[in-house]
DNA sequence: CATGAATGAGCATTCATTCAT
DNA sequence: AATGAATGAATGCTCATTCAT
């Protein structure tokens, strides 16, 4: 029966591996869309598994198939969410459009990939949860941080020698070109019905401060 | 016994408020102080009121003579911290000096009364927790966001009116201007051994990329 | 209130200590009361907190203000019910009757002390859950075990020296002893429906093979 | 593959019983080996059929195909390791050796049959579960404790017609006879690291104390 | 027949809250 | 007012059992 199955769906689809292993993989994939859902609406600690396993469509044990336990999958999330950032973050080619432009890329890609996705609640999360799972502090600044950071620094510095900034400010705090994308993150999370904080102007904002304003836009 | 040790405090502060109402006050100070402790230490949800208790020296049932319940608790302890801040903030005296100046004291008050103190603790807190406590976000952006927003932008606007600024950017995202302190409290809370961040150079840094390097520093 | 109450029960019993004590006392004998009877029922692991709570009528949370957790209130059980039974073990006075007097009235003790009481259960219970608790089988074995063996071979060392017993058998198996009692115990447990045995008659039987049969009984 | 494999077994044991049928009934007993390791070394409820499974080198669900559930798996493993023995007590030929010869020869048996064997940890594991398996208890005592003890008792009474012995207690106290036994059994599976019992020599002690002992040994 | 992923009832343990003293 | 023992609802996790493949 499996050499049956094996075999027609080897007929429709040569790829596909066995329907089973499949299923499996969704069944992770809904935990882990669930699991986000209710740590961000709640935090990790208020957060019931049952709730998850709810969400995501499967009994509670399943999750347990999964995750070897509620901080284990809350890690697999910031691991699963995060990786494919990290290849954006790396991929991010100073070519040699003049550093504005390339800031300014950076500045949509921010919005886009982060700001407008669910790694914008994997952010938070982290923020607000991280002080009590250092490991995943350590991963995240690994994986992360340090990759964003030093490929900041790189377009800093090229600007520095190109003659595009007078100093060397921001290579040094490189950190300052996303606090602007951050804290509009986190404004908005706060107070988004008071006062809605508009990411892409504020961060723009900080681009004129740093290369001035510019002329037509 | 008890009563022996409240008959001796009397004699130490005679004067009017009844021994009695001072010990209650003390009590209540030290669940504060404890309960914030362990909030920070380990967040609102697994925060044990018996941590909190043990560590204040009081009963447990002590805390509820003082507090409805655990959320009291932690929204009394955010306003309690909170409140002494917003007359600092709205003393920001935007007297004649030149703005840059206004704004470095500014940076100075910030790191002396909120990045050296345990107020650092409850911003991070309220970045943590605030989304599970909605009154509590209310509170805190009517109290302390808002005015100071408002002075901020007083302070911008003056500069703008006097010409130290070439344009509104400021006045519009008066954030950018707390935004390096806030990203310094996240970046320390989650990566200081990994490579702590000085805020008040961070501060200054964004001060420079507003108003231009100073010459002599 | 309390000092009414302390007062009160001053008068009536005066070395009464508060009755706050007393209650949380009395709760935790009845605690280890059910919980016996649950363990004996069920086997350790097949025991429910719940039942034994319900049955102790406390809630379910008190047994952990009394014990850490099920093994430890199993181990305290254990303990609680030996313990008393060690000093009967060791007073066991070998005066100067004939050691057949001493036997039988070691016999009797055995079957009034034990083979009557809880202590037959506990007993078993030993028996049964002890493997999987190694910290308890050395417990048991240099508390009870241990006491007992060393007790009888000073009876049949005597005995020996005294011309009553032939030869040294006994001495160095004195579990010969207590084999019957043993398997009266098990044997009652798993088939007294089926044939119930009598403990005394079968260690008093043995007790016939060992010094001769009494000629009046 | 599997199916390659069966092909290939079929090559070897062509003859009758069908390479499907023998796979499946070599399957039946490594469950029931691999259950009896389990339920020894942690008793029926603490022995999750993962492991037992696990060890069997099958899968979960195979079990089921074998054995209804759990109870019955325990019930049947009892039964498949006790049926074979049920011969070897009721061969017990009292020809006409002397009875002690006769007994000492059941002695060898015991060591040999039970305690060197598997059929000790059956055993223990009777003593400690059966009375949470009634059905059990009764097939027990109806296949092995009642044969067992008539056969004693047969043996005993001849004893006594031929003047072997002076009176009929062990006729009326089999249970004398394997009382030693079990208790090295029991003894040994709680204190054999503290004070190991040699079987062997327990029950040769019991034999001596019956018939009185042996001149030459 | 065999598999092992999925299920969900079951249970130990925790902890906010209450209340008799 | 203060205490801390008691409560019991809440929840993470386990594991016997089922069933689609």
């Amino acid at each position: 029966m499996k050499q049956r199955a094996a075999r027609g769906s080897r007929g429709t689809a040569p790829a596909k591996p066995s329907a089973r292993k499949e299923q499996s993989a969704a069944r992770r994939d809904a935990i882990i869309e669930a699991a986000l859902d209710e740590f961000s609406a709640r935090g990790f600690a208020a957060t019931r598994l049952d709730d998850v396993a709810k969400r995501a469509g499967v009994a509670k044990g399943t999750i347990y198939l999964h995750f070897a336990d509620k901080e284990k999958l809350f890690e697999e999330i910031v691991r699963t969410m995060v990786l494919p950032f990290i290849d954006v973050v790396e991929a991010a080619p100073p070519d040699d459009l003049p550093t504005r432009a390339v800031l300014g890329n950076f500045i949509d890609m921010f919005v886009r990939e982060v700001y407008l996705t669910r790694r914008r609640d994997v952010l938070r999360l982290v923020l607000a949860e991280v002080p009590r799972f250092p490991a995943l502090a350590d991963f995240y600044y690994r994986n992360v941080i340090e990759r964003a950071i030093a490929a900041l620094r790189r377009v800093m510095s090229r600007a520095v020698a190109r003659g595009e900034l007078a100093d060397d400010t921001l290579v040094r705090f490189p950190q300052l070109l996303i606090a602007p994308g951050m804290i509009a993150i986190v404004w908005n999370a706060l107070f988004e019905r008071h006062a809605p904080l508009d990411v892409a102007a504020l961060m723009h904002a900080q681009l004129d401060l740093i290369f001035g304003k510019e002329k037509a836009s």
